[in-house]
DNA sequence: TCTACTACGTGCGGTAGCGCACAAAGTAGA
DNA sequence: TCTACTTTGTGCGCTACCGCACGTAGTAGA
């Protein structure tokens, strides 16, 4: 996935065979998704799928005690809704809205059944799961083994991948429920990174400054999963 | 997946049709893995997808400095090598074999010629791998979340799940890289289960003497995943 | 049986992050 | 403009885990 400007298509939607396509945007409803939103529940059985183009969706697991932890995300290279294709129906997360913005909302009958007759959606939609996977198993790495400053820096940058501009309005809160850590220490590794002049945060937002000089201060699990993206995820 | 008995078959390869699981008998290999034994590197294309019978297979994935952590396991209810189907076809990770025992060793091309030309293989699968996916993902709450002792827990159930037995061969060295922390803390957390009367151990080996007990140390992250594999990877 | 090696056990200072508490600053609504 | 609320900033003691060091106990091979 690389950098994305404003007004684009969904990676996935874009690179299908134009009658599918035409269909799917008939048959489907241009959404806005407001922030906090959850798209699916843990256990549900999804109505429908998602393919975000300005908003981003997260996918969150938790434990018994309330903690949470973000296990991937997805922007407008992805769809919001792999349970449908993989198998028992069922989501196996949490998907959460967050940063607001519009995505192509359809519905699982119909995704699924064009699913199951077209191997180029399955291809394709299987080559994105694979990537997603891919970032699953880095979020394990980098949760384990990175500092939250660290984390915060490859959170942001994939932030910034998936919108048009560098202002993310995120909360100290919200950004500690993804890498499930205190908000106290999200706090403060805002304000070491501002220090640095490599960002700039304001209530309820965050500006990205330096990117270059963030991208120095993050894990290689940035770099990794975005390799994954263009490589897997390219728009063919 | 329910806790195996010896001598059982692979359980992707016994919910296959006959004439397709017998050609896969005849054109594969059984083999013997060996542990430690590197199945699949990071980042290379696997020649050969394994489905394992006895033997136990470890996906890692580590970062730039040395540092790894196992995101899941994959015993007799699984395949080794979805990259060949996900797509891409390069492993996102390694396989290295946990515990030395017998798969059948099939080459990649013809497994892949098959999935693709069989909606069965194709469901059984990638509902298996949906059910490994969900498990990385719960890697990553486990490990951000939960103490030491609780996930050496998990992962001895893990572990003997996958056996006949309850001897499981593992250094306590082996076992802290799979979990991603020091050999040092794993030792602790063996000598306080031990001393709780759970599990005994000795050089290069654990037993679980109580397996009930165990369950109750272990973090909630066990059964979730069990549920997974139960629900999602059952024969059928 | 001696030796070399691997694995396990333990102690100790250091630290990243936690839980809690509270103050300050910004925002929205009466 | 006053008030209630949300968000951010900061301090402090606590704990799980780390890194390192070293001793001990098994095991294998000469």
């Amino acid at each position: 996935m690389t950098t994305v400007a404003a007004g684009q298509a969904n990676h996935l939607l874009s690179v299908l065979p134009e009658a599918i396509h035409d269909r799917w945007l008939l048959e489907g409803e241009l959404v806005q998704l407001q922030q906090g939103e959850i798209v699916h529940e843990l256990g549900e059985t999804p109505r429908e799928v998602y393919f975000p183009t300005t908003a981003i969706v997260s996918i969150l697991l938790g434990t018994e005690n309330g903690a949470s932890i973000e296990i991937a995300h997805v922007g407008i290279e992805g769809i919001v809704g792999v349970a449908l294709f993989m198998g028992g129906g069922r989501s196996l997360w949490r998907a959460v809205v967050q940063h607001p913005g519009s995505a192509l909302k359809l519905r699982a009958k119909v995704f699924k059944s064009d699913f199951d007759k077209n191997p180029f959606i399955q291809h394709s939609t299987l080559r994105y799961t694979h990537a997603l996977i891919s970032q699953m198993g880095q979020a394990a790495v980098c949760s384990r083994h990175h500092k939250i400053q660290q984390q915060l820096s490859r959170w942001l940058l994939h932030s910034v991948d998936r919108l048009a501009g560098l202002e993310i309005d995120v909360t100290h809160e919200f950004i500690s429920k993804m890498l499930g850590v205190r908000r106290e220490g999200i706090t403060e590794a805002v304000v070491h990174l501002q220090s640095m002049g490599l960002i700039k945060g304001s209530r309820g937002r965050i500006e990205v400054i330096d990117r270059e000089g963030l991208e120095k201060t993050a894990c290689e699990c940035y770099s990794t999963i975005k390799r994954e993206y263009d490589t897997l995820a390219a728009k063919r």
